[in-house]
DNA sequence: ACTTGACCTTCCCCTAGCTGGAAGCTCTAT
DNA sequence: ATAGAGCTTCCAGCTAGGGGAAGGTCAAGT
């Protein structure tokens, strides 16, 4: 296979696979012209490493996890604390951005929105409020 | 001012506030040792810039509102037009995280998370299965 | 006067995870 | 033979700064 087509039956862009590469996620063969040459295993792994990207695991995480996928004797208690820690950034992402969506909400709806000048988001980001 | 006021007073780091008068968004005067020399107006436009960036608008976001802030003729309805797009980006991102989350759970209630090999995680990630 | 330490300056490289583009080789079809 | 698609490498850039080197400056203490 080419890598114009594990890029379509993976689902990633031909750029990120080279990349991929490039950072030692995936080591392709080489046809005589210099192309490179995928098997059913790089196949394999670059559906593994989108569905990760997907659920937001950092490369790092993905090439942790790729190892212990590829290790037929690891325990699961390793991929289940990489997936916990990773689900304790993800909710605390969502608790931050959560506060922003207050704040900004109620700026927003504190906010006329013609055409005067007067502006409460304006107000309370500039020097004379409070947070 | 020095730097190391205006960072104590504004909350930012002094790398922050160079890359910000790097990038245009605060013009310090400078002193004759070269040193930048920091008005009220410097403080209050890097305030303004910390409390918008923790809200998480961009930097793109932050200079138009820095613009309409200075603008004392600026309508209040092009305010909200930036903080409407920028809320319903974040409430993309907590939606997408939300999704991540609940697969994430799922996943790592099926997993038994013991020293044995079988992890529903990973084979879920893997080939054999769908998403 | 001298030294020490804190503070300031510019400069360049590094991060994550790619994406875009240039220059050039290869393959396939006509 | 040639066009166009597909492949290669390499270089640059994106966000929003952070780290650290090399060096100038200031204020305090001895």
């Amino acid at each position: 296979m080419n890598i114009g087509e594990v890029s379509t039956r993976a689902g990633l862009p031909a750029k990120t696979i080279r990349y991929y590469e490039d950072i030692g996620l995936i080591k392709p063969l080489r046809d005589t012209n210099g192309y490179r040459a995928f098997r059913q295993q790089e196949l394999h792994k670059l559906t593994f490493l989108a569905r990760s990207r997907a659920l937001g695991f950092s490369i790092e995480d993905c090439r942790n996890l790729l190892q212990l996928y590829e290790d037929q004797g690891r325990s699961s208690a390793d991929v289940k604390a990489i997936a916990r820690d990773h689900l304790g950034q993800i909710e605390q992402k969502i608790s931050d951005l959560k506060d922003m969506q207050k704040t900004l909400t109620h700026l927003i709806d504190a906010c006329a929105g013609d055409d005067r000048p007067d502006c409460p988001i304006l107000n309370s980001l500039g020097v004379a409020q409070g947070s």
